[in-house]
DNA sequence: AAAACTTAAAGTAAAAAATACTATAAGTAA
DNA sequence: TTACTTATAGTATTTTTTACTTTAAGTTTT
């Protein structure tokens, strides 16, 4: 609590009382925020989220969203990072805010409310180690899921479907990529992301046109047919044409 | 405090710890999480916003976003629409979340977690009426605002933002004019959001296409000039579409 | 009552983009 | 050398977008 609320209550008639909404102060303070991390990978043309098996009441050993309860001394943005680094060791990843989860009965301990994120992870870049009350970690196939914790699922199912609308608008697919990518990687990846089938030659042509990539003197290695030239996305091209009112769009069939 | 998180208190070594993550359990409870909501309206050409001028501290005197702290027994998306009720008298109106912002110190008082929603009013429906510890409210033009309470600046121009990014590719715009309206309204409507202009025959054009809107056998009523004729959105029209992949999209120049 | 004026709304030609393919290239494996 | 695989370039057709032009339907002015 900080001081200059100290002085409002002392200040005040009652003191048990701010003013702004007649709620006893002790009410109003008594929630618990929480983060919830949807991280998503991609691998062998599969997607998958990555789960945690809890080693904490509640919900001791059952799978779940890599997430804890927010401490009053970091800013929710810091603490959702560092939250999902405490019990992964996943570091430096995209990672965006997507919805607050807020029913009264959705955490068996008390009202806490939950901001979700998801991340992307570059398949190359990361593998998780579970620490803290993580007992272990574990890639599972949006497919195949195991129960979830909490309303993990029902956070789960609205991460990815906001991940599939904003994966056709902003160029946020690459995040599930290597650095260095091929075309039918990228293509796949689509593909596996909505659940569509396109047209590789069209898609191509497609992503091309965009001006976002950047083809690299280097080829596939160890492939039994012949390689693929290997492209990286171009962030710093990509806020240029934003600037000049570029908007990232792959609908294509 | 419910009785689940009594017998975890009681039956814990640690009577004031929850296992879950090693923070004291009295400092986990500690948040307040509010609700703001960013109420956009549209009246001759111009988009405004709705604020409230506050009669409680805080901020009192101030200009602020309508929003309060969240009760303990009210889950957060019926908190947002009766609170909105409650300080400007608007109904049964369009609110879709967006954001939540958390940084340490937003509230002076204390810890405030606080969710953001933004909302459509239908010019011809709703006057706002201000209730509770709102002194007043006012529709303020978007180009033309006050000083704001809290970082409620940051808070609206985020809301602007979502709304123009989301209004391209979803149905809500209509949310803002008339029931009945014009495809010329529909247009300006369009260009005062989006800052941008747009070529009235193909507007029209791309828009009639998209088979949303019913023509009505109405048509515009005192104008010194052709009337117009009135057409409304088909919501229902819109949800059998949905299901057959169609995406709402107003890319036209 | 005719002419002028205003906005509605339909139409149209050219350009651009998307689509559905076909063909060729460049490697590996038999 | 030939068969096989995937990469990638090319192309013709269709569809959509764009930039206009024209006509329609009302009101206001003279």
């Amino acid at each position: 609590m900080n001081s200059y609320l100290a002085d409002l209550i002392m200040s005040d008639t009652n003191k048990f009382f701010i003013s702004e909404n007649n709620i006893p102060l002790q009410e109003s303070f008594q929630f618990g925020l929480s983060v919830d991390c949807v991280v998503f990978g991609y691998h062998e043309g599969r997607v998958r989220v990555l789960l945690i098996e809890r080693d904490a009441a509640p919900f001791r050993g059952s799978w779940a969203l890599p997430g804890d309860l927010v401490s009053l001394e970091e800013d929710l943005r810091i603490s959702a990072s560092s939250i999902l680094t405490k019990l992964t060791g996943l570091k430096d990843i995209f990672m965006e805010q997507f919805f607050t989860f807020g029913t009264v009965d959705r955490h068996p301990a008390g009202r806490v409310a939950t901001v979700a994120y998801y991340s992307l992870v570059k398949s190359d870049n990361y593998e998780p180690v579970a620490s803290s009350w993580a007992k272990s970690t574990r890639w599972f196939d949006i497919d195949d899921l195991p129960d979830l914790a909490f309303d993990h699922k029902v956070i789960l199912t609205k991460g990815l479907r906001t991940l599939q609308r904003r994966v056709r608008y902003r160029p946020v697919g690459f995040e599930l990529l290597p650095n260095k990518f091929t075309l039918l990687e990228l293509h796949d990846l689509y593909e596996a992301l909505l659940g569509v089938k396109f047209d590789k030659p069209n898609f191509r042509k497609k992503i091309l046109s965009m001006d976002l990539l950047v083809q690299l003197d280097e080829v596939q290695a160890n492939v039994s047919h012949r390689p693929a030239k290997l492209f990286r996305f171009d962030e710093k091209r990509y806020k240029e044409l934003r600037k000049e009112g570029f908007a990232f769009d792959i609908t294509v069939k």
